[in-house]
DNA sequence: TAGTGGTCTAGACCACTGG
DNA sequence: CAGTGGTCTAGACCACTAA
């Protein structure tokens, strides 16, 4: 009956209401919410309305739900993140599409002995791959490339094809191992004399390393990649999207509204 | 009466029914599916369990609903994306928490002649901070930065705390201009001896360049920075997750599961 | 075993869209 | 205006968890 009843769903009111409470501490994180059929009766309305105010939360990361137990405080605010996506990796290698490759090397090399860090055994020999990688157009290279692949799948590296798909989608489509994560580092290099003249640079010239570890769903990690760029053949760029949480339904203005709002009944 | 009719929620039963229709092309991208009340008839079951398979297709990027039209096919595929997380920002600059600012110079100057290109009319004037980023401990500093600040915002230069908290962020408290969009770009540089002096490096060091273009909700570019900083104190890492295009429930198990399911009653 | 959230039904009315 | 999806109800049974 309040003044700002507008055409809102009364699932958002709800939403918003218990989304207040738990900003103001009344429901502090870790605690459980009222159950369903409690807050039903607090707001006088039918078990599904108050579920689908909880999902709100749910899907902002304020609560979570475990059957037989009760619905339970994640966190006090809503938390706003920035995101960067990247379709299907390629988004990463939009080069790669653009590019060709050239294998120049194909040795196995124990972990303690490779160019960049690999987790494990030192004495554990990966498949190293070695090579260069060629814009469509241009003449001179634009990376010189490492790609330590672990042992047991060391077999994609005999595909035919493997200069021209990525190695770890050879990995994902012969081993059914799927990157569940990537970690990556950039780090700005002098580089060596041995891959300037691979490159075509200058001796200790200036060089963007990029250091990539595919991490499979189980958590291992099945391939480690680098690349050297010389400075000014390549530039990595990336766009971060502001987000919430769980980006769903329930944009912003819907949950920073005026407090005066509650449904029809909400003696308590 | 299938074989596989596990303990599975029949909406589950009915996404999968429905998103492999839509892989299959009996629903292209672009059409309607079935309203809902033919779904009913056809699966036999409630509009209520209809519509929640139906959100599980939204969520997973398949299908959009509007009110008054119909449920659309969005795309054939479920769009696997890896995402990069940044809590509020402050992961970028982690280090911001953990280092002090010192401002060396404040001016104004026109865009044409900025160290990196800003957007808009050349002649438009940006406030312009130059100083330096120290480690708490070190004494060496990690970074010379450039902010550049579009005028409207100017006056926030000249907070009393603006060594301590990020520009972006200051704007956004006084203005209420929110970045709703982080372009970054990384690069491999040579440092000019003016700057290198300093970082305390030598001149042609190899430094690494991030410039970063803060752009409003409303899509207006108000603040840009640059850092560059030493190549070995300095490198930039960042973890990439597998997730669904509108990450939510339903996992890639539930999605990919033997043909034979459908409910109880699929005549038809 | 009692109590929680998870699923499901059969109905109802509303808000929006398009002809 | 007819037809769509959006909201809401009152009731039911099930699956899971903890005591």
């Amino acid at each position: 009956m309040s003044l700002f009843e507008a055409k809102r769903p009364r699932y958002h009111a709800v939403a918003d209401a218990l989304s207040q409470a738990i900003q103001r501490g009344t429901y502090p994180v870790g605690t459980l919410l009222p159950t369903e059929a409690e807050l039903c009766a607090q707001f006088g309305l039918s078990r599904q309305t108050i579920r689908e105010a909880i999902r709100l939360l749910v899907d902002l990361g304020l609560a979570s739900r475990r059957q037989g137990v009760g619905t339970r405080v994640e966190r006090r605010d809503v938390s706003q993140t920035y995101v960067q996506r990247l379709e299907q990796v390629s988004d990463i290698w939009q080069y790669v599409e653009e590019t060709t490759r050239k294998v120049l090397k194909v040795t196995d090399v124990p972990a303690a002995r490779s160019r960049v860090p690999l987790p494990g055994d030192p004495d554990r020999r990966w498949r190293m791959l070695e090579g260069l990688r060629f814009t469509a157009d241009e003449r001179r290279p634009i990376a010189w490339t490492q790609v330590y692949v672990a042992p047991e799948y060391a077999a994609v590296t005999d595909a035919k094809n493997r200069d021209r798909v990525p190695i770890f989608s050879l990995i994902e489509q012969r081993f059914g191992v799927k990157a569940g994560r990537i970690r990556q580092d950039i780090a700005a290099v002098s580089i060596a004399s041995d891959v300037a003249s691979l490159l075509r640079v200058s001796p200790k010239s200036v060089g963007l390393s990029v250091v990539r570890e595919y991490v499979s769903t189980q958590g291992e990690v099945f391939e480690v990649t680098m690349s050297v760029h010389p400075a000014n053949r390549y530039h990595y760029s990336m766009q971060l999207d502001l987000a919430y949480a769980n980006e769903s339904a329930f944009t912003a203005e819907r949950l920073t509204l005026p407090a005066g709002l509650r449904g029809s009944s909400s003696k308590k």
